[in-house]
DNA sequence: TGTAAAAACTTACGCCGCTAGTTTAAGCAC
DNA sequence: GTGCTTAAACTAGCGGCGTAAGTTTTTACA
């Protein structure tokens, strides 16, 4: 082909179809020469746009971490902005799963999510509670989205219920697949609200550090 | 060379050798070429031994579940149990964190895993609580857990000082990489904290589904 | 003793991320 | 308008990956 009269790519081209690839077959798809396919480009072409395959899954993450609703902190107290900034993380790590292990894992210098740490940690700052104390509550929120985005306890557990037989109290292990969603949303809801509700004892007995 | 005298090859040598590779050079350095060096042997030899690489890392895997003590689960408080059961979890898996990605997102149809499921389970079964709320805590418990192995919170932060200079919350950020043990240990210890005692609250108060 | 299975080997296939070099179009300086 | 630089596509290819296929030799057993 050679350079074309209208460029064929665009990093906001690439980034949308990297997306939707990764939500639609998982990471693993997600090859430089696939996604070059799905744009209707040679793979190499894609590095005109971007220096690594890193820096695209990179950018995917960051659009999926800039949908989460921040604005909470505004005009809530501490308790309730965090409730609902967990569970506009939660909802948005499930509705794009496949990248998950990409944000849970990597470093985090994507601009939303250094605007999203500076919103909780204020917050937290804000409301008193010391520096020592925002941090961990911050990061505990962290494990605890993450983790229940990325290991679905249920998806853990096989259909099969022979595997079971040994286990006196797994006996029923197996329904657990077929409830999946019911049991990790209630176990993340049950998470949040200890969470929560015991920091908020905490926080009203004068514990702030 | 065909078939040695005395074979070179054992599963357990296979297992231990990729166990050492992942500590110390993590999972991409595990492959099965490398690996295969590692033991003195071309690539292909490792398939008369294990039909898949996923076999190998999933023995890997199950190596180290197997290491988290579930005894706990004899003769303590359910509260107790609990306790000493996420912090051992929490220990072994600090040992070996380049193995946690596996432990974090793959089923769990491995002995070890099934055990301590049973361990538990059995164990906040027997203390009274209902099998929805038993499955909901341990599935709490394995977020907490994995969530903070995999994602160190303090990993997550660049120690460069520019990076945080438009974020006024943010200003000592940087400082976390340095302390980046005792923050994760913190956040651990505090969740912990927090989920065993508004658990215990419940409890005591009869709340226990 | 003959045969089947086991455990090493070599070769090779089709992926992968990425590099190098080529071609043509676009944008800008004079 | 003409030339020069840069941009954006291309093709070819490198080294690495997981793994399949087929070969050779040894061991174990009938």
């Amino acid at each position: 082909m050679a350079r074309p009269r209208q460029a064929l790519l665009t990093k906001e081209r690439i980034v949308e179809a990297a997306a939707v690839l990764i939500d639609a077959e998982g990471l693993e798809a997600c090859s430089m020469r696939r996604l070059a396919t799905e744009l209707g480009v040679q793979g190499p072409s894609l590095y005109n746009h971007f220096a690594t395959k890193a820096e695209i899954v990179d950018a995917v993450a960051e659009a999926v971490v800039a949908q989460v609703d921040i604005s909470v902190f505004h005009g809530n107290d501490w308790r309730t902005a965090l409730r609902l900034w967990a569970k506009s993380y939660h909802a948005v790590l499930a509705a794009h799963p496949n990248i998950v292990p990409v944000l849970a894992t990597g470093p985090g210098r994507r601009p939303a999510g250094l605007a999203m740490a500076e919103a909780v940690y204020g917050a937290l700052i804000d409301a008193g509670w010391s520096r020592a104390r925002a941090t961990h509550i911050g990061a505990l929120m962290r494990y605890l989205i993450t983790g229940s985005a990325l290991g679905s306890f249920a998806l853990g557990f096989d259909a099969d219920p022979e595997l079971y037989d040994h286990y006196p109290h797994l006996h029923r292990a197996h329904e657990l697949a077929a409830h999946r969603a019911a049991v990790d949303e209630g176990a993340f809801e049950l998470g949040l609200d200890l969470l929560i509700t015991s920091l908020s004892d905490r926080y009203d007995l004068g514990v702030r550090r």
